[in-house]
DNA sequence: TTGCGTATCTGGTCTAGACCAAGTTGTTTT
DNA sequence: AAAACAACTTGGTCTAGACCAGATACGCAA
């Protein structure tokens, strides 16, 4: 005995694999039919159809974008996050068209986590960036960076959207000694949320990420968030 | 202007931060208020309760345990998922009581995911290990393990709810020279649901890991799936 | 004390709508 | 051709309930 929202899922979950097969038949533009279109055709209610389209996006397979319907998710960008090939290659490699978006700098004292991190004290500040990176025109990646001032007075704001790494290593003469990741999955809200055409609450893969100069000095504290359907790690033995 | 869903979001987690703080007043034993018990005191609806209920729950500060309530979730076993440390040791380490079950154990012909990775061809099996690991008395991961039968002839069922690597070493001189671990979001269904006392549909975080004893030989296939707020994986640099 | 059945409580699922705001599209005006 | 507006479509949010199935607590009988 199926649930309802169970048997539409499965019904989707089914076209969405032949439609990955290449039997693009059934969804244009990998879009599919409006929840209302759904509600007709299970002769079922909203409640129900969302409750199954809900499902299907936790597991990865469709993605919304806000007010505009649910589409099928791409396959996933296979990131190991403590290389450091910049995404602009990785994405490349892989097929997709990537893009960066520098969305704002700031000069702040920044966020107590941050803080700690990069070991600051008093009134020493630190540079936030944020940036949006998007594959094939899917915002994927909303993430926030902070570094010391201090460390790297006078960035060059015309390679804000390339390589951070490349950047750092080039002007300010960094050289990683090791980092630590954190993975988790979260969900975004607000202005994260709204950059990622994702709703609030939305899930998300969360990595957080501190790199090291040498054993104690921090140089860098990262927050990405991940539209989760748009990522998977891996994460090869050591 | 928020909306009510998130209204009752904030407040909640406002809560749950006063209660992870030593503020044990709230919540009896961790457990909120019932879906009904919101609706009276927010003058609202289920299905507005429970969109924000879904929300702390997708940002793992909750969870459900299914027909049962919904509860604060504990602070999160953090996981190098890369190293060989045995989730015992792990558990003892950060104060939490580990549990094993051995759900269930076959000699099959296995799923073709399973059979790729571990390089098996025509009419060799697989021993299927299914494994439920608890902390605290709560279900967190639901385990199922492939082995070539081959290679692990006569398993001494005795050990099969300890460590497995420990097992593979000491009764077979299994070597790991290396892994490759694969990281994603994505959903439980049926058994798995089950056992993890989730609904159908719940988001986990998945751990799909190949074990390797030469170059090309795999001796162990994996897939793990974590209720993701019991979860957050450290990854150090390489 | 130990089962066992029962009443109650919980979330799980669903009906049948409503209104809103943002995104899309087509038409008209400049 | 470009800009402005209007009409329409989409998901986002919400109301006010209903019934079901599993979990739990409790009282009663063995």
């Amino acid at each position: 005995m199926l649930s309802a929202n169970i048997e539409i899922r499965d019904y989707l979950a089914n076209l969405i694999a032949k439609y990955n097969g290449g039997n693009v038949e059934h969804f244009s533009a990998g879009r599919l039919p409006s929840e209302r279109e759904l509600v007709e055709q299970f002769s079922s209610t909203r409640i129900t159809v969302r409750d199954a389209l809900v499902k299907l996006e936790a597991e990865g397979l469709i993605y919304r974008s806000n007010r505009r319907g649910w589409f099928v998710a791409p396959s996933r960008l296979v990131y190991d996050p403590s290389s450091r090939v910049n995404f602009y290659l990785l994405a490349a490699q892989q097929n997709k068209a990537p893009a960066t978006q520098l969305i704002s700098q700031r000069c702040i004292k920044g966020p107590a986590e941050a803080r700690e991190a990069l070991g600051l004290i008093a009134k020493e500040k630190v540079i936030e960036l944020v940036r949006l990176r998007s594959l094939n025109g899917r915002p994927v990646l909303f993430e926030t960076i902070y570094l010391p001032e201090q460390r790297f007075p006078k960035l060059n704001k015309a390679r804000l959207e390339g390589s951070l790494t490349t950047l750092m290593e080039d002007e300010y003469s960094v050289a990683i000694c090791h980092e630590d990741n954190r993975i988790r999955v979260s969900a975004v809200y607000d202005q994260v949320a709204e950059s990622l055409s994702l709703i609030n609450g939305a899930p998300c893969l969360e990595v957080t990420r501190i790199r090291y100069e040498s054993d104690r000095q921090a140089f860098e504290f990262d927050k990405e968030c991940w539209v989760h359907s748009a990522i998977e790690l891996s994460i090869p033995s050591k």
